[in-house]
This record gives C-alpha cells, structure tokens and sequence, in this order.
DNA sequence: TTGAAAGCGCTAACAC
DNA sequence: GTGTTAGCGCTTTCAA
C-alpha cells in the first residue's frame, strides 16, 4: 500500500551506498557517469520520489513560501494568488495559503504556523483592522524575507509591491475633467489605510492641477460598499449646489452610486459621470458600463514573487536585506459611465 | 539573527533531557505537574516554537492538505478554497495551492510535489483537458486520500463533492415553464464534461416532465463564453419557429445571450426569459438582473474538507476508504431576466 | 570514485 | 518521573 521507496533501497538494489545514491541523484560530481546513470533508471524504475520532508530538516530550506490574504473569496485577492502561484510553481516553489479574514489574531496565527513550517519566505496583504505590526517584524527577525503587497505600510521598511492609488485617482479624477464634468465629488474610504488615503490625496492634486478648487462638501466619507454609494449619492445630490459626477473609491461604492443615479432617474453619463477603482469584472457587463482603474492584480502577484526570490538568494549570500519598494502603473479603463464626449481621453 | 530555539536548548537551560523536555511540551502523561509547567515556561520565555518538519519526519504526518484547481483567477474556485481553507484553519491544518491551469501536465506536477511533500490529504478539481486518469490513482496507490470537489469523475470510484447539476438544471427549466414561457432552448457546453451533460439531462427531464417535446433545434451546442451566447442567440432568433426563452449552461453564456438580445431589442423578460448557472457575481448587478442557479461554493469547499477528514481518520484506523460522495442541493436565485409573472416561482 | 558516520529536530521504546 | 537510545530520510563532511 504505502510503498515508499528511499534512497537506502536503491542502494540496497545496486549494492551501493546511500551517499553514493544521494550524489547520482543529486548530479553530484565525484560519481561516474556509470554510476549515475544506472542510479537514475534504478530511481524511475522504483518509483523513487525525494522526500522533501526530511530534505528540508537536512537543508534548512523547504520551497515553500507563505501567502497572507484577507480573503481567497476576494476576487482581487484570488487573482494576485494566481500571479504569485504561476511564478513559485516556474521556480519550483509551493504556496501555502493562510486567510486573515480581515483579522490581526489570525494573521498572528498564520505568522505562527509559517514560521513553524519553515518557509522560505513570506507574502502578506495586511489586514483591515492591524494597526500594530509587531508580528510582521518578528518575520523579520526570524530572518525570515518578507514582502508586502496592496496593503504596505511603509513605516516599517519593508519591501513591497503596490499600485500607485495616488496616480490612479489623479487619472480618474482628470479623466472626468476632460470629460468636461465641473463639480466632481469623491467618496472617499476609511482614512486609516494607505491606499485610501492616497486615492482622496491624487483626486485633490488633479483638481487643483487643473485649478478647481477642492470643496470640503463634495468629499463624502464613506466605505467600501454598495451601501456606501447610495448613502454618498444620496447625500451629494441634495446639495444646494449639487455635482455632476463623482469618483468613487472602489467599484462596488461605484455601483452603488449607479444604482442610485438610475434609480433617481439621473442619466449616465450624459447628467452625471461615474469612474470606480479596482476593474472589477462586473464592470464592463453593467448599464451603463463602468469606468475604473485597473490594479494589475496578477502582475502584482508575479513582481511580489520575484521580489520575494531577490531577498530569498540575497539573505542567503549576504544575509542584508535589501529595502525596496516595487510601484505599480495603474491602467485607466474608460468606459461609457464617464464618456460624455465621443472622444476617449 | 536566526535564532533558532530548539528542545535541546530548553533541555540545557533547564537541565533536563530532550525527551522530558519534549513529553512536557506535548503534555504527555509520564511528567510531574511541576516540570511540565517549568518546561512550558521556559519555553515561552525562550520563544521556542516547535519546528513542524522535523515533527514531520518524525510523526510521517504534515497537516497539511494539498489543494488542486484550475486557476485561482477564476471566481468559483476561489470562493471554494476559502471554505477549504477556513475549515482547514479552524482544525490546525495547512493549505498547499496547486494550479493546473486546465492541463493535465500540471496536475501532474502538482500531485507529485504534494506526493513528495508528504501532504496529508490531497482536494482536487479535475482540469477540463484531462481525459487520462492514472495520476490520481497513483494518489489512491500511494495511500493519500484524495477528494474531488466540483468537477468529478464517477467512475474512479473516488470520494468526490458535487452540485446536483441535473436539479438545478430542472429547476432552471422547470421555472421558465412556470413563467409561461412556451419554447424554451437551452445553449449547451462541452458535452465531454460531466457537469454539462448532466445540466442537459435535467433540461429535457423538466420538458419531459411538462409534457414538453424536446426538440434538437433548440438545444445549441456552444461552450463557456459570452460570444457563445450571443452566437447562440444569433442562431436561435433566426429559426422558422424561434424560442422565448433560454437556459444557458453559465452564466457567462447567459450574460452573452442577454447582451445579444439587449442588441436585437428584444425586451427582457417580457419577450424573451433567460436563466443561467453559477450565480456569479455580476448577476445581480446587470440589467435586468440575472436569474441562476447558485452552487454553494464555500458550502463545496467546507464539505470537501470535512470528507478529506474522515478519510484521513479512517486510513489511520482501518486502512479501508470509505467511498462517498456527497451531492450539494443548488439553489435557485430567480432575479428579473426570468420573471415575466409578477409571481415568484 | 565510493563508503562510513554524523546530524538536521523531534518523539517513542525501553530502561532506570 | 526521567534519561538513554534510536531512527524518521536525507546530505555532507571526512576517510579510504
């Protein structure tokens, strides 16, 4: 049944030894070409499989990183994992998956078990609700490479792979101005993460890069919800002074600033203009279509494993890390929500 | 920098021997209460954590199970492996993901680095190119206990977790019936997929049921894709006696179907009923809404787990896997592409 | 070129 | 109750 084959039974079958074994397969010099030869049809024929159980308690390494996530139901989060997947799965590594669910305890939890599994390195996307970080520096300390991405925080250096939120919201925000929009709103998610944060800082600097002033009113502080778009929209067309379009922090706050619009029988894009953030795959299939930025989710995977694989080999020749910090071009995708002239700009 | 603490460490501090040491740790009978607490202590003190390799190769167990899907882009697997993995999380085990990007090859390489990596229990979807199955058997021979989630292959005789893909299908059509809706044409998909075929079978039988003649020249044969609906509408339209209604396989093709009827003016629901299946996420959010039949994917992944668990336990006692399989009930989501009756049925 | 021996960190048998 | 010993499967000195 269970019919393990080590390498003590090939050397059994060919009366050699298991160092011998060990150096065939391995492509060891100091083994005859004879001898490896008949080593490895000997393997196959056997159905020999290296244990990497015990290859890792003698190596020190396992092949093996670890992925922090909030959550694998997120499709964003899901689309980052299959960049990182198809990267590890080229360079020969294995991804173990650990969810937070939003929850610092369970990112603790997940640390725990990595650590204890010995993984090679560490991929996280920081919880909501962290706001102290002591656990990801104890990664560090381990020497344990580790790499941040969406979630950063850059104020405890160390590496990771981000969109550029601020230049997104920029192109947004002057994408709508182009467009020849003149009040446009925002609603803006929760202050205390970065890359909200960035996203209100870009959608104020395109503003007054094309001299409008911000105006406090038309910043609603809202979440990342449907919920949140309705309440926003709601809110912001009862304004004495009302806007004419609006760039939302999220897509879903996005749609729900167009489920409310259409329900209040505002006409898109024509009255009102709408661009989201995050290129949700629902967009493209509402009415009217949904303008967002795109945040290279996939890409983002595959420059966090090769980051990852930069610590891994530089830990190893020089035991310094190397501080860096990997930022993405956000893709604007125009769509008809904000096209209010034929032109696409 | 890598300061590793082991059960020889603690040992020394405390003038003990690894076994003690070891035995307290693991709160085996055998240790004085007041060692047992001092072991803990220093332990804690020392930030000793239990290194799970060298366990491993000690116990021949890893807890960790490997997971293989198609691809974690794709919305359906990551709602499933984020019931396997809270689950998993919940009972102290590891989540090790595999993509086989629907290539047989891959799943290959997957099961042999889970092989190789000792993995306790291995979940698996079966890629759609897959048609040769003696690399899962191998798992089964190699005494892994191995689960199919979603996509299945009855005649292994392999546990497996599915939808019912027939009822939900019968329901699907079932209810178009109930909508007054007189021909009702159904695009199917790859009919070498078991899902697919099964999703037809339960279209006719709800004919059948309704004292309705299939009949060949509604059914169209297509794949998983929006151009496929839409060709498939283009088709059906232009038949001598076109249909009113359609069931497609996904909803994917039942969004390309909406789009193509939105193109011809065809008014939804009113002249035309669409149904799909899969209950993406982009249903409830188009317009009109779009009716489907759900899968219970986190439900899938929490099953599927909590089978691989049973068969780990039984393997540990007996030796003898208990064959099973476990069917979800889908569950319709009936939205506006479906209801011409103000009634709900 | 090959073999012998040690050890990665842990735990289970068996002694004391 | 605790210590001694051995071994999981592998690789890597050091010797031959």
């Amino acid at each position: 049944m269970n019919n393990k084959v080590t390498i003590a039974d090939i050397a059994k079958e060919l009366n050699l030894t298991g160092a011998t074994v060990s150096r065939a397969l391995n492509n060891r010099k100091g083994t005859s070409e004879e001898t490896r030869k008949m080593v490895q049809e000997a393997a196959e024929r056997m159905n020999y499989r290296r244990d990497r159980i015990a290859w890792s308690l003698r190596s020190g390494r396992t092949n093996i990183i670890g992925v922090i996530i909030p959550s694998a139901e997120i499709n964003f989060f899901g689309s980052v994992v299959h960049g990182i997947e198809s990267m590890a799965n080229q360079h020969g590594y294995n991804v173990l998956i650990y969810q937070s669910n939003e929850q610092p305890e369970y990112e603790k939890k997940g640390i725990e078990t990595f650590l204890s599994t010995r993984v090679d390195g560490i991929l996280a996307s920081i919880a909501k609700e962290t706001m102290e970080f002591s656990h990801y520096l104890e990664i560090r300390e381990r020497g344990v490479p580790l790499v941040f991405f969406d979630r950063a925080n850059d104020s405890l250096n160390i590496p990771s792979v981000v969109v550029d939120d601020y230049k997104g919201a920029y192109y947004a925000t002057e994408h709508l101005i182009r467009q020849g929009y003149k009040r446009i709103a925002h609603i803006a998610g929760q202050q205390h993460l970065k890359i909200f944060k960035d996203r209100l800082e870009g959608y104020k600097a395109a503003l007054a890069a094309y001299g409008i002033p911000v105006e406090d009113e038309l910043v609603y502080f809202g979440n990342v919800s449907i919920d949140a778009g309705r309440q926003a929209i709601q809110h912001l067309l009862q304004l004495p002074s009302p806007p004419d379009a609006v760039f939302a922090v999220e897509d879903f706050t996005a749609l729900g600033a167009v489920k409310e619009l259409k329900d209040q029988k505002v006409e898109i894009p024509a009255e009102f203009g709408v661009i989201g953030f995050a290129n949700e795959s629902f967009d493209e299939h509402i009415t009217p279509s949904l303008s967002s930025i795109d945040q290279q989710t996939v890409q983002m995977g595959k420059e966090a494993f090769r980051l990852l694989m930069e610590l891994i080999a530089d830990g190893e020749s020089t035991g310094v890390q190397t501080r860096s910090k990997i930022v993405l071009e956000p893709v604007p995708r125009y769509r008809q929500s904000s096209q209010r002239s034929g032109k696409i700009s």
